[in-house]
RNA sequence: GGGACUGUAGCUCAGUCGGUAGAGCACUGUGCUGAUAACGCAGGGGUCACAAGUUCAAUCCUUGUCAGUCCCA
């Protein structure tokens, strides 16, 4: 008889390789076919709702890995939230405006683009967002990501565009929107703005360089001395800037003295060549009082102010500011309430503002402009400078700076900024320290811009009396603008008249004039995505704000802000319950991927080459709040962790192979300790897990999960129980008790794990408990009668470093030729440690099986001959007595008392003779 | 230059309310061949980024430096 015929070894249809890249499509397709979505929003239909609040993709190019990193994690909290007896929807959302994909439609029509209308443009544009809306997707469900994907989100929508319109209004109706101005990029040759991507940069242009002199009032022959290579920039100054913290000097030059930062007095002589004396320190504090003369504008008053944008690589330490022709300038001046001036029309030109040079190209009066500060004594010296300079994309003609009308929101207004920082308060900030980054942050936002001069985008429903060039826009005919958009989008405001979109009736309020043009300008795709809680969570009456907002921590400055603002304005309150962020993809070496550096790994050759579930494995092996790394090693040792759950998984199903959960099952009441300490374990796991869940550590999910499975299970319970499985009679009640905690490990594994491998847990689920299925519209089990046993983990702890010290004994003896193997062994062992002893005592005659040796027993005596082991128990080992049983391989005496099986011990013979017979 | 974060074994992470550190994986060796392209066991491996300060004592506190990352200028 072949003994082994007669063991219950296990069996399952489950493969041992996933093979996940090939198979993964296939549940894509079925959950497809059964709407797993919906099924999952009806299942959790009048529980409570948990809103996580997708931040939206922009529409343009495939998925990287920071996508799949932003949606995995996404993905995670969504079905753990549902899993836990929540209403979790996920609405996905595609910001579809702005201006890379205009860009893009833009230069791929290359010198066709002139003959397009903006119309057609736009048009263009619309159908190419729509392109990558469905890549992008596509590749987001083949993440394994559950979404609304048939009702998604699109900023490009009508209705979405209206909710951008009437939120617009809101804001308008309560005063915070005006119009101001502001320096932009600006190309005199194609007379339009810039955005910073249409710009490049000459790094060997040849500018002016100057040193001017600016007079300080009330106080003869001193001056303060700036630098600058844009003398065109000077009729529009206003102050000049000090560092507050710098050393300032004087330079004395022939009975004159000019105020320079002491550190750069020496460049300053090295630069002009010109014989300066370093003469006293400056105290610039009395200067915070006086004030400056221009050096050829009469009249104009020039504020001295202190800034810590003032730096001292180049130039004096003393900066010409002009705040209508610079970034800092116009921060600046912003700061000090100074005057934008701007005498510079769309062609680059100086206008009738700027005197004596109206007509004359800005490039061009840089000449004239030193000249007359030459005669007037004013240039104290003047060279040329080589240096970076920014140039129009198209035209290749150098940019300038100019002020031009824009359109803002008023952040200050009726103490917006001190509502928004005190609403940040009640947000939980995840990591904590977010909280600090976005309270800097808005402490020191200045108003928010919120027109761009393009095409794609929502139109800033504005107009302009033809008679008397006044800006026209009001409540009525903000709302009435809304109301069009609603029906037929915002494309109408390119189509029709102004007339079509005015109220009836609408007159300038200053001049009283009837006709009137739109304005050109769209709003910033800042200000689409950060409505999307009113156009999404309100629109569609899912709840009037999140719970959550997950992003990367470059969104502290965008989408968490963009959304704050127009939040607390109108609602008096933060958009977000709580705010989750991500750390940056980096390669295994810890640097930044990014194209030229040759390192960037797209998620779909992961997918291709691991699967999604090896990927999202790879999103929970790391700290998420931190940067997290990314590259092959990595990538190995997470498909090697996942091969140790997989194999886990697939022993639980292939030992329940002939258990019915109904029939076999055992009661707890029955278990004997080692079941009782294998369920106390799994309760404590499932425990903290969910706990872990539940404060977003998904590395800690991950590292609990796999440390049960190898430690708990694979080293020890699983190994102690495989005699009983296998061996035992099939009916036995003690087989059943351990199927029983079997069957309730896998449930647990099999759910717990499904909000992360989302893909293997389906599969688990459909081969093992029912193929027609889900484990996604499943829960979390609850195992209450499950109580975590402080005592028996404790005990366990003790007979496991028992154990270690008995297996390192062994290895000795092997080394030794005592035995050859572990069950050839019968082993004694002592301690000095009273209170272990105690504990072993209560196990004794199981500690055979849980050591998995043929002989176990305790002593109180030890001799010399013991071998003291680390965890300082003493152990003898000897060769067991008795004969290996043919069947069960354990060493038995009563091997050979059986005539009919001579090669068994009792237990199999009983087994044999009752079962197979 | 400013704001924020990170730096513990090859890797991913724990940890110490201040008393010179742990786990899993990987690695090496080994057993088994009834989870078998599996499974078990044993072993080696860290001046806790660097420097100074506080302290009887610092990896943990303070300051600075270096490296990496995000945002801003």
């Amino acid at each position: 008889m072949n003994y082994r015929d007669t063991l219950n070894l296990p069996k399952t249809d489950f493969p041992m390789r996933a093979n996940l890249s090939n198979r993964e499509p296939g549940f894509i397709e079925n959950w497809e076919k059964e709407k797993i979505y919906d099924k999952i929003r009806q299942s959790s239909k009048g529980k409570d709702v948990f809103v996580l609040h997708d931040g939206p993709p922009y529409a343009n190019g495939n998925i990287h890995m920071g996508h799949a990193l932003n949606k995995v994690l996404k993905d995670i909290i969504v079905k753990m939230k549902n899993m836990q007896g929540h209403d979790a929807p996920y609405i996905p959302g595609w910001d579809c405006h702005g201006l890379p994909i205009e860009h893009e439609v833009v230069k791929k029509l290359g010198k066709k683009a002139k003959e397009k209308t903006q119309d057609e443009i736009r048009k263009m544009c619309r159908e190419y967002a729509a392109k990558f809306v469905e890549l992008q997707k596509q590749d987001f469900k083949r993440l394994g990501v559950f979404a609304d994907y048939d009702n998604p989100y699109l900023t490009m929508s009508h209705v979405y565009e209206a909710g951008i319109v009437k939120v617009f209004g809101e804001l308008f109706k309560k005063g915070y929107i005006y119009k101001g101005l502001k320096p932009i990029h600006w190309c005199g040759n194609c007379k339009t703005a810039l955005a910073e991507a249409e710009i490049e940069y000459n790094d060997s242009h040849v500018s002016p360089s100057i040193y001017v002199k600016f007079p300080i009032k009330n106080r003869d022959n001193e001056y303060i001395l700036i630098w600058t290579t844009t003398p065109w920039t000077l009729p529009a100054n206003v102050a000049v800037a000090l560092h507050p913290d710098f050393e300032y000097v004087y330079l004395e030059n022939n009975g004159e003295k000019y105020v320079v930062a002491k550190e750069l007095s020496d460049g300053i002589l090295k630069d002009t060549g010109l014989d300066l004396k370093i003469g006293s320190n400056v105290n610039t504090k009395e200067l915070e009082d006086t004030s400056l003369e221009h050096p050829f504008i009469k009249d104009r008053d020039i504020k001295i102010i202190f800034g810590n944008h003032v730096t001292l690589e180049m130039g004096t330490g003393a900066v010409h500011t002009a705040p209508g022709h610079g970034q800092e300038d116009y921060v600046a001046g912003l700061k000090y309430n100074l005057p934008i001036l701007s005498p510079v029309n769309d062609r680059a030109v100086f206008t009738s503002e700027a005197g004596e040079w109206e007509g004359m190209h800005v490039f061009k009066a840089n000449e004239s402009i030193m000249e007359k500060m030459t005669e007037n004594g004013s240039l104290l010296y003047s060279s040329e400078y080589t240096h970076s300079y920014p140039k129009c994309w198209r035209c290749k003609k150098d940019v300038i700076f100019r002020a031009t009308p824009q359109w803002f929101m008023q952040v200050e207004k009726d103490g917006l900024k001190e509502k928004a920082m005190t609403a940040i308060k009640d947000v939980k900030w995840v990591p904590s320290w977010g909280e600090v980054r976005m309270n800097n942050m808005l402490e020191n936002r200045p108003d928010w811009c919120l027109s761009r001069q393009r095409a794609w985008g929502v139109p800033i429903p504005a107009f302009t009396c033809e008679k008397c060039g006044e800006t026209y826009m009001t409540a009525e005919s903000v709302d009435l603008f809304a109301e069009i958009v609603q029906e037929y989008g915002v494309d109408i405001w390119f189509t029709k008249d102004a007339k079509e979109l005015l109220p009836k009736n609408a007159k300038c309020s200053k001049c009283g004039g009837e006709e009137f043009s739109k304005e050109k300008d769209i709003l910033d795709v800042w200000f689409d995505s950060g409505v999307s809680h009113f156009c999404v969570l309100n629109e569609r009456g899912i709840s009037e704000i999140a719970n959550i907002y997950l992003e990367g921590s470059d969104q502290y400055r965008g989408w968490f802000q963009s959304s704050l603002w127009p939040s607390v304005a109108i609602k008096s309150k933060p958009p977000y319950k709580e705010v989750i962020t991500h750390g940056f993809m980096l390669d295994e070496n810890g640097r930044a991927m990014s194209k030229s550096q040759g390192n960037v790994i797209p998620p779909m050759n992961i997918i291709n080459k691991y699967g999604a579930d090896i990927l999202r494995l790879w999103v929970v092996s790391e700290n998420y709040q931190d940067n997290i790394k990314l590259g092959d090693n990595l990538l190995k040792q997470v498909a090697d962790a996942y091969k140790k759950i997989r194999f886990t998984l697939r022993f639980l199903m292939s030992n329940l192979y002939d258990y019915d959960n109904v029939k076999d099952r055992v009661a707890y009441q029955d278990f004997d300790d080692l079941c009782r300490w294998a369920v106390s374990r799994l309760a404590g796991v499932k425990e903290q897990v969910i706990t872990d869940y539940n404060s977003y550590t998904f590395h800690k999910v991950f590292q609990k999960i796999h440390l049960f499975c190898v430690v708990d299970l694979s080293n020890f319970y699983l190994d102690i129980i495989k005699d009983c499985l296998y061996s035992d009679a099939k009916d036995s009640q003690k087989r059943r008790m351990h199927q029983t905690v079997l069957y309730d490990i896998l449930v647990a594994l099999t759910h717990l794990l499904a909000p992360i491998l989302t893909f293997t847990c389906e599969e688990v689920y459909k081969v093992f408990f029912d193929e027609q299925g889900s484990v996604h519209t499943g829960v979390f089990p609850d195992f209450a009668e499950y109580e975590i046993n402080e005592e028996l983990n404790s005990d366990f702890e003790i007979i496991s470093s028992m154990k270690e010290d008995v297996y390192r004994a062994i290895e000795q003896a092997k080394n030794n030729g005592i035995v050859g193997n572990n069950l050839e062994s019968s082993v004694i062992v002592g301690t000095d440690e009273k209170e272990k002893i105690e504990v072993l005592k209560k196990y004794e005659d199981k500690l055979n099986e849980y050591v998995i040796v043929s002989g176990y027993s305790l002593t109180d005596t030890t001799t010399d001959d013991y071998y003291v082991a680390p965890n300082n128990f003493k152990i003898k080992v000897n060769k067991a007595t008795g004969e290996k049983c043919e069947r069960c391989w354990i060493f038995y005496d009563s091997v050979g008392t059986h005539d009919e099986h001579p090669t068994l011990c009792d237990r199999c013979y009983n087994v044999v003779v009752n079962d197979y017979s």
